[in-house]
DNA sequence: AATGAATGAGCATTCATTCAT
DNA sequence: GATGAATGAATGCTCATTCAT
């Protein structure tokens, strides 16, 4: 949930080489107004307030309003591309305990929840640079595809499984997460990203099917 | 001082559903075009174009545009809220039944996609209409928390379940399966229904149990 | 659910007097357009124009039309409160040379038309501003009421006199000039002025005090 | 300051010879909302809800909001030149004599309040009405220039007297009343009449000036 | 690196007005 | 006589964006 730029990499330091702190620092900015307003609702004042800027002042790191959004969604992913990243003692293991590891990492802290941004303002972006996010999104995908692929042929997922909407069902549930979640509740997040993991792998499993009503 | 009527509302005359065919039609044109382009990208006119109006004539049925997202999601939640009703031949159903049941109603046809926008534009309602959907909201989630509690009592779900979690999560898969599925994929509707349904009766189920039998 | 933010205002740039010579220029063309039109019927574009701007440009200004009503009321009033300072050499003088000395300095010339507007649209300021507008007339009034007691008190004014009736009569004649008088009559501004004097003086006197000479 | 339409005479039936009261209805609640509201700030909703009536239904009588207001402002002068007809026992009465008794009159009940409107509200109609109203102002200005000049040739009232200011005066005066003047005060509206009386037959005696101060 | 000043496109909203019923 | 439904012109206001300093 960290939201600091520590962990982040340099990512289009749009006019010139400037100050990358700064950037990373408006990025923040951006990330935050847009997840708490939505994109179309923020105002450029809006987020330069919280860098202690005027609005005009941006325009030293953009060229437009769209290029924040890009910028952070480009993060994003990024971070969320280096999720998919298996450790190497993971080599050789079973689907399930991949799919549940994975979870255990997504959830694990370091992913922002700018990701549920996504869905939402994904349209404000140009074709172009939409294309390009989901060029990103479909390489997290096809990782989880794998997975259920491979559960599927050594058989202990559910045959009749379709991995792009196992995939996709997926993502939705982390990603929506923080739209309901409070600390306040009886759960911790920890608590949460297991019962996750739960639901997933005896959801997946085979030899299981509901019962038919009436 | 005479009164300070600066802003003084003489008796104006009631609108809003005098002709309740053509009210439903704008409902319809507000959803539809809210769904796509986002509550606050939507211009009225977007709106008024689909019902062959101008946007002013919109007022006519409306006070503010506000007005149209809250009978949008009060029209929704209206049509959600009969969906938990169950038949009558579901009373003393187990917990898994009702639970695929409700699954099977919820994604049975009749259900506008426009609940996806609650969540994302909730923000834009006056909060005392915030206040009022989310009561819409929790009714909804009791729903599925009895079922939920039911199941634990009776030992067939897992017991350390949270009602609330398992309902906000059945509702983000559920209510999100419009921002992904294209009717273009290998798996029908109704596959994808019956997976929804097996994903959560199976995910839910206590670990004790026997593996049940198809 | 994060906040209701439908309309949570970011801390916005401080506005209004940080080029003072420009915005005394923007109240100039207010007061003008008000003056002629009304403030209702006055247009935004309507004061931009005077000062070569688009209407646009004067929120960099204001944050509502309603700012411009009342910074020019302000001022006006600012200048008026100035005109019931007395100078030193009147401390002491009789009721009639203070109250005669008012309408000349009032008449003066330093004083701007603007002050006519006010019973007109006073109405279109907010119940607050409204209160602090009528707080700087009932010290003019005050004024007024305090020359009117004296004289009252040493018997030079008709004891009959009600003070505040006295003051608001001649405050409405003072301010209504501009409203009929044309510089194409047969008499000065200042023929006028003497005329004004004559007519409260006269109008106020006692009865039982012998008439004087001139 | 009775405001019902018991005597008014047929005013401008504008669309053939219709329902005469009616129109008297409609006139007055246009009267009573200009005045609280300003012509340009009041609503032609708001006037036809005093009539129990739709906007749209007010064009039955009339062809244009204007004509409203020229409406009012011709009923309100055809009362007003009344004023300026002379008893017969007042022909050959002396200059003061007729004044006052026509302060008298002008404030003696039967005068509406709408002629404050006039100065406000003038400049909204077209030239040819502004010139029609400013003909009926015109009759009324020369009754009193014509009691300055009686007064002044008989020595009666100061010889330096300009009528036509005189007469701008008062009736400022007269009308500003219900301006400032409330039922609350310490003076009844009968005695604050006898003291305009009182203000305008000493202000103009001949003989006296003010002192100067200095 | 940042701001003051201004622009221009666009949007929600108001309101006088029309017209068929 | 009066209303429901709609129009279109206009208006206040927001906001991304520009540019000289």
């Amino acid at each position: 949930m960290a939201r600091s730029s520590n962990t982040a990499p340099p990512t289009v330091p749009p006019k010139g080489t400037l100050n990358d702190r700064r950037w990373q620092e408006v990025l923040d900015a951006a990330a935050a107004t847009f997840d708490e307003k939505g994109y179309q609702a923020a105002t450029l004042q809006d987020v330069a307030s919280r860098v202690d800027l005027l609005a005009p002042s941006l325009y030293y790191y953009i060229k437009t309003k769209e290029d924040l959004l890009f910028g952070v969604m480009q993060r994003a992913h990024q971070l969320g591309l280096r999720l998919i990243e298996e450790a190497p003692e993971l080599a050789g293991a079973d689907a399930e305990t991949r799919l549940v590891e994975f979870i255990r990492r997504w959830m694990g802290g370091t992913y922002p929840p700018e990701v549920r941004m996504v869905e939402r303002d994904l349209r404000h972006l140009s074709p172009a640079r939409q294309a390009e996010v989901m060029g990103w999104r479909d390489r997290m995908d096809h990782y989880l595809e794998d997975i259920v692929r491979q559960g599927v042929t050594d058989g202990t997922f559910d045959a009749d499984l379709e991995p792009s909407v196992v995939a996709s069902t997926l993502f939705v549930v982390l990603n929506s997460t923080p739209t309901w979640w409070r600390a306040s509740g009886r759960r911790s997040y920890a608590e949460l990203t297991e019962w996750y993991a739960k639901l997933f792998a005896g959801g997946l499993r085979s030899e299981q099917g509901p019962r038919r009503a009436v």
